[in-house]
RNA sequence: GGCGCUAUCGUCUAACGGUUAGGACGACACCCUUUCAAGGUGUAAAUUUGGGUUCGACUCCCAGUAGCGUCACCA
């Protein structure tokens, strides 16, 4: 079988989107099971809606989530000088497949052409402007969806001509894709669902420019849950921001792998080299799927308990700007693990450990139980006597006093957290009143007697 | 509107034409438990509608309906 070699081809418009990530996932994924080439190619044809920056972005957002690429990257706008797609777009002058245009663009509109398939340029024999492709009528034009898995074919009387080459030189889309692709021996085109109503104008360059047409797949849309393509406007699909607010790359991936494919077994947990080795191209999902915040939670969640302490307090750490000392977060780390889903849970849940003030600051008494100051006077008496610092026994003494004086245990804790706290839901008390020291301990207690 | 694609629990999905239609997230309940979690067990929850084909249809065919995409000298 014909090596394959499968590409990744993002326009520099901005940052890399969820849905790009999935197909350059795929893309990756499908050409490394098959020990085959994933080549990137920067599609920079279009100056106007080039964002500075993004091209940069784009590499080092792959490079985090290792979906490293084979060979050096591919640009469009360099090949466009070595006149590669104007040679094309001229042979298909010559052989009669194509014609000079030079409508302007901008009137095309008004003057009522723009609904036309056929332009009337076609026929004026003009030698200089725009390269439009000359489209036959009623002739059937298929191609075997490897997504879909399905023959897709159209009349070409349903298809326009449409602009090859702009007047400023640059390839569109149409003929840049087909022309890189054949250059780069693509030998499978993994694409988004979008570009399926122009699959056909590509097929007809393939045909015209007599190049071999690669294996062509065109992915599902991931939806918002409203309904509708997932755009930025409706929560967060920069791949950038998914990871300021505290989502682990692993866990993302691991989310996206399953938004579209699925394996027969069910298996859920993948990490990247596991699903290169059980992915192909038969599960491939055919309709689109919901982006689902709580699944994607679950699976962060799941990544951060995978993680080792040193690991994940490193990763903390640096989420909360390094603002905090690392020594406390690798103490408390232990303590929250378990009950936090993103990385940004962990301030909610341990903040109280690095409150400066909090000694002074009263919380919301109504928190407190009714039994508070007999339970806090009993704390405060047991944590007082303890000069031996140690967990154990800090547990020991505190659960002999609550037992000599009849308190309902729950009770007890409960109010002792608040006071330590300010919170009904925290990490176990007697821990984080070891790690917060008995100084600080004995202050926030006495603070509410 | 034209063209194209799609349709299984709320969501992600599994099911050689023969299963009590399975799993996961979420929800709920119970267990564990000094809170909240985590973990464990369990419950509710689906084949878009109508016609065919077939002994038998989630699965194949046709139509309706719905959703999505696309109709630029943007990708």
């Amino acid at each position: 079988m014909e090596k394959i070699r499968t590409r990744f081809a993002p326009s520099p418009t901005g940052f890399l989107h969820i849905g790009g990530l999935r197909t350059a996932l795929y893309s990756y994924a499908l050409a490394k099971h098959y020990k085959g080439d994933f080549l990137l190619r920067i599609e920079d044809t279009d100056k106007k809606r080039e964002v500075v920056g993004s091209k940069e972005k784009i590499q080092e957002a792959l490079k985090l989530f290792n979906l490293n690429w084979d060979e050096d990257l591919v640009i469009q706008s360099e090949r466009v000088k070595q006149g590669l797609y104007k040679k094309a777009a001229e042979k298909l002058i010559r052989d009669g497949h194509a014609f000079y245009c030079q409508c302007k663009a901008k009137n095309a509109k008004e003057e009522g052409f723009s609904n036309q398939l056929r332009d009337p340029c076609r026929d004026k024999k003009l030698t200089s402007g725009a390269i439009k492709l000359k489209v036959n009528d009623n002739e059937i034009i298929s191609f075997q969806d490897f997504v879909v898995n399905k023959k897709i074919s159209w009349n070409t009387s349903t298809v326009s001509d449409t602009t090859l080459l702009k007047s400023d030189g640059f390839p569109t889309y149409h003929l840049a894709v087909v022309v890189d692709d054949s250059d780069m021996h693509i030998s499978h085109v993994l694409r988004g669902h979008d570009w399926m109503p122009s699959t056909p104008i590509h097929l007809l360059i393939y045909k015209y420019l007599n190049l071999k047409v690669p294996e062509i797949g065109h992915l599902t849309d991931i939806l918002d849950p409203d309904g509708g393509k997932l755009s930025k406007r409706k929560g967060s699909v920069a791949v950038e921001k998914m990871l300021q607010e505290g989502y682990l790359a692993d866990a993302i991936l691991n989310f996206i792998m399953l938004l579209g494919w699925a394996p027969k077994d069910n298996k859920e947990i993948f990490s990247l080299d596991e699903f290169v080795k059980v992915f192909d191209e038969k599960g491939f999902q055919r309709s689109n799927p919901v982006f689902n915040r709580e699944k994607l939670d679950w699976f962060n969640g799941i990544y951060l308990r995978k993680l080792e302490n040193n690991k994940l307090s490193e990763m903390v750490f640096k989420f909360l700007k390094e603002k905090y000392p690392k020594e406390l977060i690798i103490k408390t780390i232990p303590l929250v693990k378990e009950r936090i889903n993103n990385l940004s849970d962990y301030w909610e849940l341990a903040s109280f450990f690095f409150e400066e003030n909090k000694e002074e600051k009263k919380v919301d008494e109504s928190l407190f139980g009714e039994s508070r100051e007999k339970h806090l006077k009993v704390a405060f008496k047991v944590i007082n006597e303890i000069d031996d610092w140690n967990k154990e026994l800090l547990n020991e003494r505190l659960m002999e006093e609550i037992t000599k004086n009849e308190f309902k245990t729950g009770d007890f804790f409960m109010d002792l957290r608040i006071a330590i706290t300010g919170k009904k839901f925290t990490p176990p008390i007697n821990d984080s009143i070891f790690i917060l020291g008995k100084n600080k301990s004995l202050k926030r207690i006495k603070n509410y007697l």
